[in-house]
DNA sequence: CAGTGGTCTAGACCACCGA
DNA sequence: CGGTGGTCTAGACCACTGG
């Protein structure tokens, strides 16, 4: 089963990173800790180049925060981020279910819709259930929206702004695994939108988003609490 | 007046930057242009790395564009993504309104606001304006509102989207220079905001946002069709 | 003071692209 | 095929931090 980079150790630049963003998501490498370039460099054999290309793009994506002549450290989770943007999305989403409604929701765009719901199910049920693969699935349904509307660059700008958020659901579906829940809901939000009930939707895409933050207070204001920013 | 560098040909990474930038947004360099990390390591007389450096920052605020194994080039202004920037914007922004009205409009927001646009008129009729100096009186009458509705970090995030945007924006103060006519419009979507009339605070927000978009079309349509996209 | 990241050199080999 | 960017090495010196 041993890889080839088990075998001969021949990790490259990508791999490094691969690794790193793993440990940070897993809580292998803790909220506040420090990695330091060198000693990466160190464990994995390799230059500093490598390391600092990786450092880079963790950086880029919130995972760690790089102090200058101090020392990198895997950032802690921001909650007034966390909270302002899942609100973002709620707004923005909210908006984009207004355009479709008035435009009326197209034959093709139920169907991505439907066969996305159907993916999510299989996902669920798969045994390559993870938060990464979920992730992926639950982010095209919330882009089918967006296209829908005709907006979809305005997903490619949100991804860009996620970078905070990106994170704070990786660690929400490793914690609370409420798989089965958020497929419901998105089945929920579907119906809402065929049925063009305004009202419904707005609630449904609010308690949505806003669902993670609910189902995790508890271990935030518990166990979970050193991770968090305050 | 020869600086250092150009007396000790001392570039450094940063200075590199900032030389390819300026020549962006001056159009030294044109839109679609190809510039390759070889050639710019020679102009200057350094070895690729800092080149790199420059290139992957450029990127980052989207002023090129790296085609793997093909070559770097000068972004194309994107309107598709223009327009969805301003849209959501206008979408957000009036979010926030609406969240003020709820809220009820107090005694110290108001007297921010009031103050901005003071400054605002002040810095329209000083010796001292430019697009630069009037786009901070604008931000901070934006920032204002954010803050009136407790989401201060959303207009942070939103910056970070403004990436897309920062290049229209340049070039927009370069050729329209609106000044009076988007402080006039602030005036109204201040006193909007005081009656609590939403239907105008909306038709405000949208057209104040959108009036950019709207002074430049003329000439994107003739002598600047060729820096954009499609 | 030792350790950190910031920066840079002067090479090297690779995969991919287009003429 | 030559040119491009992708990646990496094995050093180097710097400025800054904190004990």
């Amino acid at each position: 089963m041993g890889s080839l980079q088990d075998q001969m150790n021949g990790w490259v630049g990508s791999d490094i990173y691969d690794k790193l963003k793993e440990d940070i998501i897993s809580l292998k490498l803790k909220p506040g800790q420090m990695i330091s370039e060198n000693s990466v460099a160190g464990e994995y054999g390799v230059s500093r180049t490598p390391i600092k290309n990786a450092f880079l793009r963790l950086k880029g994506e919130k995972y760690i925060e790089i102090i200058p002549q101090k020392g990198s450290y895997v950032t802690l989770l921001d909650m007034n981020f966390i909270k302002d943007i899942i609100y973002m999305r709620a707004v923005l989403e909210y908006d984009m279910h207004c355009s479709i409604v008035k435009q009326d929701l197209t034959e093709s765009v139920c169907q991505i819709l439907e066969e996305n719901l159907a993916r999510q199910s299989e996902v669920i049920h798969s045994a390559r259930l993870s938060p990464t693969t979920f992730y992926e699935v639950d982010s095209l349904f919330h882009l089918a929206l967006f296209k829908a509307a005709g907006r979809e660059r305005m997903w490619d700008i949100i991804q860009d702004c996620q970078v905070y958020y990106a994170r704070f659901r990786l660690l929400d579906t490793l914690l609370t695994q409420r798989y089965e829940e958020l497929y419901s809901e998105h089945v929920e939000i579907f119906n809402a939108l065929k049925s063009k009930d305004l009202p419904k939707i707005k609630s449904n895409v609010f308690d949505h988003l806003h669902g993670n933050l609910k189902a995790l207070s508890n271990k935030i204001e518990n166990e979970y609490r050193e991770y968090f920013l305050k």
